[in-house]
DNA sequence: TTTACATTAATTGTCGACAATCGGAGTCGT
DNA sequence: ACGACTCCGATTGTCGACAATTAATGTAAA
């Protein structure tokens, strides 16, 4: 996958894959106080290389520093969710329209073959899981990475991906939309095939407006409970 | 200004805001090295609190570490601002085009009177330094405000702020496009008044790609020397 | 009982020293 | 003379301890 934890490097970078999982998947709830001392003895290191780590995951919005007061996980509200999906149809949208002119052939099919891929599961586990697995993040990120924009890909991948996949893991997830967006898929895979990079953006900001449309509702359902 | 220099807080923080500054300004060369020891000393603290700064420059692009080798100062080739801009036609046209929904009549207005502020000053100084000074970066970070998108301001103020000045500091600055310059902001203001996001970021979008025309081209032009 | 203040405990910020790793000078062999 | 190997210096990575700031607790006065 894209930004995996290779268990190797300083242990200021494995202190941050560590807290960067530990942040998404919930383990460590939003808000949650990060003591420095014991992190750092939970990981086995010292408190220097801890701070690092927390310096660089300011950097990605995953923990909030404040001075003389410590690093808190941040806490991701509604408007911090709409805050994303503003940026992320942004960038997306223009990474689409990027794409469409730097792709290669092969990439797009390869594209193509992915979405295959996807609908093979979906027709297999009955359509639970596509939205919300990781597959939909490889489609995204195969078209920034077709942008050839480097700033795109370390925004979209090391970044935002990981407040993507926190989203994910908190909001649930409701099945009705793996097809839809399947569809929308391939009509954003066909748009690039036809080298059509205006129609790839306005389609790939309708799906990213979709999703947060969905994501938004659902939100709402759950706290009229 | 925006993310202005307070000398105050913790040493991390003063030393990441002065490398900033030398590397903005050119005083600290593209791609070289930072010595942490010798740049601890220089700033009167220990090794520690540089390190931090560095985890920091290296978030804002403005810094590139390689574990176990240091950290030099990023390289400005033409592909990296070639890529700067682009993000930036994505993230500053959506300002514009939420911002359209979301200013106040008060602020808009005050984008006009800050405009007018701008035009005098071409009138006295010859047209010479608009483009080049801070007043342009303001019009852009005003609109940027009025999107109430704290992830954009983030994106846009703290971090590619930076590597905008430092574009500017090293690209030779052409008086011809202050002019057109003033005159698109002028337009996109209006557009913001008459509340039409959509146009408002399509002039968005065709101002900035303008400049980075203007910009590629003097590079194409300074090469040739 | 409540509020204000002072003392204390905990946590963050910082420093200096030690260990691990990398680049380069020098040397040896072919 | 060229290449590879070895050793050494320099730089980065890491740790433990100390100082400074903050938050909390308890106490005393209104």
């Amino acid at each position: 996958m894209l930004p995996n934890t290779p268990q190797q490097g300083t242990l200021a970078d494995i202190a941050s894959h560590r807290l960067a999982h530990s942040i998404v998947t919930g383990e460590l709830a939003q808000g949650q106080k990060l003591n420095e001392a014991e992190l750092a003895e939970r990981f086995g290191m010292g408190r220097g290389p801890l701070r690092e780590a927390l310096r660089h995951l300011e950097g990605m919005r995953l923990v909030k520093r404040i001075p003389n007061a410590g690093a808190r996980v941040v806490v991701l509200d509604y408007k911090t969710m709409s805050d994303l999906y503003e940026v992320r149809e942004a960038l997306e949208g223009m990474a689409c329209r990027i794409a469409a002119t730097r792709m290669t052939d092969e990439e797009i099919n390869q594209l193509s073959r992915l979405l295959d891929s996807h609908e093979m599961q979906i027709e297999q586990q009955g359509g639970g899981v596509y939205s919300q697995s990781e597959g939909d993040l490889d489609f995204h990120f195969q078209i920034v990475r077709g942008s050839r924009n480097e700033m795109l890909m370390d925004m979209l991948g090391s970044e935002q991906y990981q407040l993507q996949r926190m989203c994910r893991y908190r909001t649930s997830r409701n099945a009705q939309r793996t097809r839809p967006a399947l569809q929308q898929h391939r009509q954003i895979a066909e748009a690039l095939l036809q080298r059509d990079g205006e129609l790839a953006e306005i389609l790939m900001r309708r799906h990213i407006q979709g999703a947060w449309r969905s994501i938004s509702e659902a939100i709402a359902r759950e706290q009229k409970t």
